[in-house]
DNA sequence: AGTCCACAGGAAGGGCAGGCGA
DNA sequence: TCGCCTGCCCTTCCTGTGGACT
């Protein structure tokens, strides 16, 4: 029998593998960021306008996940500030994410965020919304600065609650007596602009800035930048950044992805008390990513979504056609063993697009002629994934 | 060519909870 | 405590639709 004491003891005795885990964050900013050079000084260039106190373009940064547009943006208009501090003039960025649930994900929360960044507190719900809108203008407008509103996944907002409030926001300049505010728009959705009212369009868009994904190579520099940063030397075994680049290369050149998969690569090393990350901890790291992603995803899903996947992970075992009037026959079934009051069809038929959207299942709307209009729902899981969805599943309804 | 199925998905609105000021 | 305002989840009602069948 392994004596627990002894687990301890070789885990305080053995090398540690990670010196400084934190560089192999997203949130981690390096001194320098590379392949990114040509955009920071695009950016840099876009921005200096605000030292001499007057207004910079609006900008619009484009460019998947992962290739560095968040990082190049929150770098630039950091240094940014700090020049301005030593020009005595006064820069306030301000950040928001979007797709952060609880901070800009409705018209009424991005402008209390925006007020609680300029030092304004502003309740989470309650006011009016143009009361809401006046605080914001009057906390940009308290003194002579110029105001960089950097709103990272700005795409998410605009379909959740339409374009008004850009239109809105890009029409404050004209209003303000001393400040100044420029809005820096990121998004990943390429098409983003197109869809958006004319107006907001030429006044969000003023200057453009697209961000390629990195390739293999390139991914293999970011890592290696991080890793020597993150690991002990002789840590890493032959191969292993090449590995962990090549695979996120393979995801539209997701450096995110690539470091994530350092990371937990690293991890899964440590956990076991080996002192090198070989390729198969890469190997294994991939997979637990993607596990841990759509367990967690499911976990946070409330129980009737919970029961409509366990209805369709029912209907996929017996056939593979799966339609939602299926769906929701059985998700019917599962709710009254559950005792849960069952949703109607069309609350279901949007969850049933909300799983899609999360990539645990695939639904195409496809026609069967007179056979109707319907869904073909599949699951987008392995079938090892599937099983453990499953337990998951029980162990919570 | 027209019909008809089984939904998709848009629009409007109800009910509730959280939070405010009076 | 009350009236008001918000977001959120959900229902109800509705129109739209691809393609097999008649």
């Amino acid at each position: 029998m392994t004596n627990v004491q002894d687990i301890f003891s070789d885990y305080v005795k053995a090398k540690p593998l990670f010196t400084n885990a934190a560089a192999l964050t997203i949130s981690f900013e390096p001194g320098t960021i590379p392949h990114r050079e040509k955009q920071v000084e695009e950016l840099a260039r876009a921005l200096a306008p605000v030292l001499k106190c007057s207004r910079p373009s609006n900008l619009f940064i484009y460019g998947k996940t992962g290739t560095g547009k968040s990082l190049v943006a929150h770098h630039v208009t950091t240094e940014l500030a700090k020049a301005a501090v030593g020009l005595g003039q006064k820069v306030r960025v301000v950040n928001i994410n979007c797709k952060m649930k609880r901070g800009a994900d409705t018209e009424y929360r991005l402008l209390a965020t925006i007020a609680k960044q300029l030092g304004r507190e502003v309740p989470f719900t309650g006011l009016p919304t143009d009361q809401v809108y006046k605080a914001v203008f009057e906390s940009i407008d308290s003194e002579k600065q110029v105001v960089l509103l950097v709103i990272d996944e700005i795409d998410a907002l605009v379909r959740r609650t339409g374009d008004d409030i850009l239109y809105n926001l890009t029409r404050v300049n004209s209003e303000l007596k001393q400040a100044k505010l420029a809005i820096i728009g990121i998004t990943n959705d390429l098409g983003f602009i197109d869809a958006l009212d004319p107006r907001v369009r030429s006044s969000l868009s003023e200057e453009e800035f697209v961000f390629p994904p990195y390739n293999a190579l390139q991914l293999q520099d970011i890592l290696r930048q991080r890793a020597n940063l993150a690991f002990a030397p002789g840590a890493l075994g032959p191969g292993v950044i090449e590995k962990a680049a090549a695979l996120a290369a393979q995801e539209h050149g997701d450096a995110r992805r690539a470091l994530d998969l350092l990371r937990v690569a690293g991890e899964l090393a440590d956990r076991k008390g080996e002192t090198v990350v070989t390729t198969a901890h890469v190997d294994a790291s991939q997979d637990k990513i993607d596990t841990d992603s759509v367990l967690e995803t499911i976990r946070s899903q409330p129980r009737q979504s919970q029961s409509v996947l366990a209805a369709i992970i029912r209907l996929a075992e017996k056939d593979r056609f799966v339609s939602t009037g299926d769906v929701w026959d059985v998700y019917n079934k599962i709710c009254v063993d559950q005792g849960l009051r069952p949703l109607t069809q069309r609350r279901v038929s949007d969850l049933i697009g909300e799983l899609d959207m999360f990539g645990i299942i695939t639904a195409r709307v496809i026609s069967k002629g007179r056979g109707g209009r319907t869904r073909d729902i599949e699951l987008a899981l392995s079938s090892q994934l599937v099983e453990k969805v499953k337990s998951l599943l029980t162990e919570m309804m």
